[in-house]
DNA sequence: TCTGGGGTCCTAGGACCC
DNA sequence: TCTGGGGTCCTAGGACCC
């Protein structure tokens, strides 16, 4: 029998900071972009559960969480706490929280750095699987001072659509015979790969839950939704054979930056394309790999107009000065005034290698 | 109202080869 | 004068995930 956990910790950046930071504890906590006086440019990492209530959740421009904050104060609330994320710290406790994974699964596939999937089934039953699961959330707990939730079921879908399912400090079990009535009332939202867009247009066509997209055939799903249709009648349905894998190479190594204001500054502009092909450079090889064929260059307008120009160079290369020359080569045209006739200010700008090679 | 930064995978069209 | 079919590589864009 095939069983398969799926463990996610809870409002992770934000617990962290509250562990480190006693004296954030009791108030609304926001891990993200500096939202500089309600002029900030990013978005919201992580909320912890005060923050929510004031509507505040993960990728929210951090402007809104600005105004969200501020208006609760008017209320006479607790303005929310605004701190940067500290990734570093982060890593090393998500090293940790890996490692006691390790000691009771024989296999663990990190999922970012705030969640793993891992195997459960040489525990023989979903009974003895949840009791491993709660010895595993009370070593965290003891170890860590942080909460996880976990799911447990027959696949790595409804095992993380479980760990969602109660949240926080939850455990949620769904076995193979229920998978299937556990996912018919949930929104497809919840499924892995039904993202906004996907959402809407189902939307649409009338389907709003689980249970509305098993009316469509497989040719009917394909035909709508491409290849991916094909797999979505099975995971409706509860079922989905992806393995669990270990861990895998990077396919490309990439760095890009939105600016605190927008921009045509063109001495501006070609050093932070310097710094940033210094920085993919250098992360390339401290990955380990010492060549690349393809530059890619990204170009974000103060619009949001998003536009991307590739390279590849006829053999791998190890060479920094031509990472800087291509990615110079690929910027060129987006500010010649052919390409950006109205004088568009560029927003962001990144660059990114593949086809990288030890 | 404004929308980060790190990635992966898919699609579609064109070039090219057999 | 009217032009296949399959495969691979490349580019550009887009959806999605954490």
């Amino acid at each position: 029998m095939r069983i398969i956990g799926h463990l996610d910790m809870d409002a992770f950046f934000a617990a962290v900071e509250e562990l480190d930071h006693p004296e954030f504890r009791g108030l609304p906590l926001v891990v993200g972009a500096d939202p500089a006086g309600g002029r900030g440019r990013g978005v919201v990492s992580t909320a912890n559960y005060l923050a929510r209530r004031y509507g505040i959740h993960s990728a929210m421009p951090i402007t809104r969480a600005w105004r969200a904050s501020e208006t609760a104060r008017r209320r006479g609330e607790p303005p929310v706490v605004f701190v940067r994320p500290r990734f570093r710290r982060y890593s090393e406790i998500s090293r940790r929280i890996m490692t006691i994974l390790r000691r009771h699964s024989p296999l663990v596939e990190e999922g970012g750095i705030d969640e793993a999937y891992f195997e459960l089934s040489s525990t023989g039953s979903y009974e003895e699987a949840a009791a491993l699961c709660r010895k595993i959330k009370a070593e965290i707990k003891a170890q860590e001072q942080l909460t996880a939730s976990v799911g447990i079921g027959p696949n790595k879908m409804v095992a993380k659509i479980a760990s969602d399912f109660k949240k926080p400090d939850g455990l949620t079990v769904v076995t193979p015979e229920a998978a299937e009535d556990f996912l018919a009332p949930l929104p497809v939202r919840k499924i892995p790969g039904i993202g906004p867009k996907t959402e809407g247009f189902l939307a649409r066509q009338g389907v709003k839950i689980v249970a509305d997209l098993k009316r469509f055939s497989p040719p009917e799903l394909e035909k709508m939704l491409g290849k991916w249709g094909l797999a979505l009648y099975e995971k409706v349905r509860g079922r989905s054979s992806a393995v669990l894998v270990e861990e895998w190479e990077p396919k490309s190594v990439g760095e890009q930056e939105t600016f605190g204001q927008d921009t045509l500054d063109l001495a501006f502009i070609f050093e932070r394309l310097w710094d940033l092909c210094q920085g993919v450079w250098r992360r390339l090889q401290a990955e380990g790999f010492q060549t690349y064929r393809t530059v890619v260059v990204t170009v974000r307008f103060a619009d949001f107009d998003t536009h991307s120009r590739a390279y590849t160079l006829p053999y791998p290369t190890q060479s920094r000065r031509t990472l800087v020359f291509e990615a110079m080569r690929l910027l060129m045209p987006f500010l010649d005034r052919r390409e950006n006739p109205r004088r568009k200010l560029i927003r962001l700008i990144g660059v990114r290698v593949e086809k990288i090679g030890k």
